[in-house]
DNA sequence: AAGTCGAACTTCGATGACGAAATATTCGAT
DNA sequence: ATCGAATATTTCGTCATCGAAGTTCGACTT
């Protein structure tokens, strides 16, 4: 498979730079840009086939890290919803499912009876674990061409971003 | 919104990143991948209320833009499903829809008639200039944070990764 | 030259996701 | 205190997506 291509992955992606900003990007953005979803693209292909063995997708494990994520506190299904970027009422038939998979829970919020609290089981948690581990294993294949001091500064500069990115919005 | 907000976007993700490396997950690993995730998931949700305006779905958008890089050369359904992460039989019905508002033409190929090709009308270019150029807006933002050095190192150190991706699925 | 295997595309039934409406609860104003 | 607006969640109808089976065609074998 790899034989047989024509171009180097950069060929293909300078092309692809090229001709956004043919139709009106800037080369400065679309170079970032480009390279950041070629790179997602390809751990999102990897990711399906990874959490098929453990019987979950894409839109399980966005549940289950972000309530890894929340720790102790627990999130409602609104909340969910968005950080899952789903609607809320998708969210309701996904958390039907994986409460009767017995990985989460949800009990009503006594201060506010209109809300919901949902939380991970031990069963839930230990898939996450095992989730973050199997998916590890290729998120570290991606990055062996960098080097720690390299992958430092690529953190860095995409903190960068980050920081920026809730200010947009308005 | 933006004043409600508890801690910094840079202290959610170093928190994040603790979750993940407390899992089982490299440190160096997780840092970059997760803040990629980060910058994604916003991009996402822009490009959702970006695209409403053009009547455009993130699937057409794929479909777009996949036969727009490939410039004169024409693509098949199953190419199109390929480098859009969908399954073929889904294509179908993606390829009709959009046929039918003009945007691209689907054509026997004379050489091999198990196949057929599929091409941007003038329509569809058109679109996928303006969606480029809509895009372009959100994505400039997003950078703005960023140097033009620092542009030039982010995306330098992304095609390395770039470069690694496709010897991996062995 | 016929037959078989494989590839490409489409149809079909079932599952998942969305938006709108319905339900229930809280908060604020009169 | 009560009425009205806002919030959170769930149902419901519709559309997109998936996997599997079906169909058509090309390539390779014998």
């Amino acid at each position: 498979m790899a034989a047989k291509r024509r171009q180097t992955a950069q060929q293909e992606h300078a092309a692809d730079v090229a001709t956004y900003v043919a139709a009106g990007g800037e080369e400065s953005v679309q170079r970032v840009i480009t390279a950041v979803f070629s790179v997602t693209k390809k751990l999102d292909q990897w990711y399906v086939r990874q959490f098929a063995d453990l019987d979950l997708t894409q839109g399980e494990w966005s549940v289950l890290a972000s309530l890894a994520r929340a720790g102790d506190t627990c999130l409602t299904p609104s909340q969910l919803a968005d950080l899952s970027n789903v609607a809320p009422s998708s969210m309701t038939h996904r958390l039907d499912k994986m409460a009767g998979r017995g990985l989460l829970q949800r009990r009503p919020d006594e201060s506010n009876r209109t809300r919901t609290l949902v939380s991970l089981t031990k069963d839930g948690w230990a898939l996450f674990s095992a989730a973050v581990r199997e998916s590890n294993v290729v998120e570290s294949d991606t990055l062996r061409g960098l080097s720690d001091s390299e992958r430092h500064e690529l953190a860095r500069l995409l903190e960068i971003v980050i920081a920026g990115l809730d200010d947009i919005d308005a």
